[in-house]
DNA sequence: CGGCTTCGTGCCGCTTTTTGCATCTTTCAG
DNA sequence: CTGAAAGATGCAAAAAGCGGCACGAAGCCG
């Protein structure tokens, strides 16, 4: 959903969005809320009061952040979140826009494909399965038919549940894109994440759907996480917000993958 | 369709238009239609709050949004969550006193099973199985060694998954308690719920665990909800905010189930 | 056919909600 | 300790909502 959309929206509905944008970005402040919404700060403080009393965000001194990142606000996670926040914003608009009404998307965890379904909001007939608990609340309720959690066993730094992926799999879904966030990317171990089982999970994913898109933000441009994923070869869509140093771009090339830099 | 078409049209289709209109456009303004219809806005006023008790949108100060699209305070769980409040955290606090270190539960969803997993942070060890996606959050991470969720489709309403609740149960899993809130308790109809897929699947829980307490506030005594669970014996424990009528308090201490009452 | 009811509609006065502004107080960082 | 930013509070204007009322069209029935 394009930020402009924002403006001229009713009381309940702003509120709504947001919502949705506290949880997307993790936090916002009182005046970047007011030009975003285009209304004075006051109004924008009421509405955050009004939120905050029902839970549904942690008011804080300047803005808000999202209720569930107030009590973990020192894990990696939520840092993660701040410190790449434009970085992510943008990729997420980006995937928005390559994805088609009516698809079947498969989401995996990250902060990045959290933010991405919050811009969905254009889309129509969407269905969903994803393993990120944060999605479900953030997903536009109008762009989708069909939302679908994977169960396992839930990982509280990511707000990610890992394993029964093989059984989801074996309920025979067919999937048209992927939207993989990987914690590393390089040219010479290909994709990487931090846990084994994660890992596991993504590659599998990758393996049922038509096509795969991995999302990184360039802090990630040649790092390598724990565990491996896979080849670069696996992703048929590389999108980022900057252009990858010379010898991971040349490597996507050689491994066909198309790359999209957000703008 | 062309807007000058909307002008002249019977109130049954220009009502129908109006849903349309909603779903497509997210949100529209009484003045908007007023314009668009050629009608008063009394009569716009009038057909959106038709629309809005059927369910079929959501009526906000202004106009009206697709009916999905409040994550906000105005969908019936939150309005549950806030009425209910000081009830719903009694019977809460009164529960977790009953739940011993190490134990392993089974939550489901609702807002008073929620609050339970709130009021969880002196407990140790707990290991958790849940399909209700707002526990994970709430709950004190130092309070439970391992979480885990059950996958499904998700219910927006509710932050609830439903489904493949089966096969959780058919790998095998031990469960000390099950904390199972209900949308209804009655002496004739037993314990009942919203939908049947929850329903099946309470009682799955019900049948997997040893103990299992059902949580309810008095506003749902002699209440039937449309799909039944099973009887009042199933539980071993009814814990709630309020004496029961006599009449069910009979029917409870007959099925020789405990009746808690928290202070 | 004529009287009757019902429904949809528009209008009027009054209440409620929302919003921005001004003023005073609190918080926070250097 | 101090100044700037953020927040709280009170207030007034505009917008929206609510309830009652009247009028006309459509349907019902003797």
């Amino acid at each position: 959903m394009s930020e402009t959309d924002l403006r001229d929206t009713l009381p309940a509905k702003r509120r709504a969005e947001l919502v949705r944008l506290v949880r997307a970005r993790g936090q916002v402040t009182v005046t970047e809320l007011s030009s975003l919404f285009d209304i004075s700060v006051d109004t924008v403080r009421r509405d955050l009061d009004h939120l905050a009393e029902r839970g549904l965000l942690a008011r804080t001194h300047g803005g808000a952040v999202a209720s569930g990142d107030l009590v973990t606000q020192d894990t990696p996670f939520a840092e993660r979140l701040v410190r790449q926040k434009t970085a992510k914003a943008r990729i997420a608009r980006a995937v928005a826009g390559l994805i088609s009404d009516g698809e079947t998307l498969l989401i995996n965890g990250g902060s990045t494909t959290r933010a991405v379904a919050a811009e969905l909001g254009a889309r129509r007939n969407l269905t969903i399965v994803t393993n990120n608990l944060a999605v479900p609340q953030v997903l536009p309720a109008e762009a989708c038919r069909d939302i679908y959690v994977m169960g396992g066993q839930y990982r509280n730094e990511a707000q990610v549940t890992v394993g029964e992926v093989r059984f989801a799999f074996a309920a025979g879904i067919n999937v048209d894109t992927a939207l993989i966030g990987v914690g590393g990317i390089s040219a010479e171990r290909g994709l990487s994440t931090t846990s084994i089982a994660e890992a596991v999970m993504i590659a599998d994913m990758i393996k049922t759907a038509k096509r795969t898109m991995v999302l990184v933000d360039s802090s990630k441009f040649g790092h390598d996480s724990f565990a491996d994923i896979g080849p670069l070869s696996h992703a048929h869509m590389v999108v980022t917000d900057e252009l990858p140093p010379p010898e991971l771009a040349a490597a996507l090339a050689e491994s066909k993958v198309d790359l999209v830099v957000a703008p």
